[in-house]
DNA sequence: TATTGTTATACTCTATAACTATA
DNA sequence: TATAGTTATAGAGTATAACAATA
């Protein structure tokens, strides 16, 4: 131990053991970047959930609630109030598709606020990408599409 | 559109802009690690924060709750059920550090859960990096701290 | 029989506020 | 004044079960 580490008020340094697991390390990125975003579109009253729907509703016109809970993983149940809060506020409309389904679409509200939803997100983005080169960001999405892909 | 798509059973297929989201990215994979995670873990009956505290504390007997609670990002008010949950199950014991704090060491019991714990976890991140190569891997994690560090 | 959408509900995780005791 | 630990509680997010209507 060097002087500098001696005395009452020497900084006691942690160890960390989670410092070098993977699965540690994506959890907190996640939460950063999650919280970064919920930030980002708070003044939009929209959590990242929803955004995220806005997004796959603006690029698959006419998709169903059960489809866009199975590519995104929520729950039907959970997709229910999702629908139902967005088609209230006049963001997203529901077509006739079958007699037990709707498709939806984007209404021309919805399609002004998934342009602000868009830019907001790649803000965030590059908030936390910035520095990386294209090359380690895409190295970064193989990784991490082959984490919880097939 | 070629002749495998005409047809009502054509295979509709999904455009996601997601996919190309290092923050969405991200969740997904954080996700399928905890889960899986979790499932490791659940015949020692711990969630994986209940087993990061262990570690925790088997890297640096001693630490106060509080200290953890600053090293993982837990509230102070929810790290005190875990801490009691885990000094009644035997697993961790305090020791006076100063009048309003106590510093916490793994128990006997608490060194052969937490070992156990490693080998979970260590199969549990191969499950997911088998692939990785030891640069690869090093990048990934580097990646993954600058996200969320500084 | 299987799927869509819905409601109700329970469970987990996390955040905030308030309090006591000690530094 | 600031910090440690505790309790109570509120708010998200998510999961399960049940139901009606339709395929």
């Amino acid at each position: 131990m060097n002087a500098s580490m001696s005395g009452k008020s020497a900084s006691k340094k942690i160890v960390n053991p989670l410092d070098d697991m993977v699965g540690y390390q994506l959890r907190r990125a996640s939460v950063a970047m999650f919280d970064d975003l919920a930030t980002a579109l708070v003044d939009l009253d929209l959590r990242p959930t929803a955004a995220s729907i806005l997004l796959l509703v603006g690029a698959n016109p006419g998709i169903t609630q059960s489809a866009i809970g199975r590519v995104l993983e929520i729950e039907r149940a959970n997709m229910a109030p999702q629908a139902a809060m967005l088609t209230k506020r006049d963001l997203v409309a529901r077509s006739a598709s079958d007699g037990r389904s709707q498709g939806l679409r984007l209404t021309a509200l919805g399609k002004t606020i998934v342009t602000k939803v868009r830019a907001r997100i790649a803000v965030h983005e590059q908030r936390f990408i910035a520095e990386f080169s294209e090359a380690e960001k895409a190295a970064l999405l193989r990784a991490l599409k082959s984490v919880w892909q097939d």
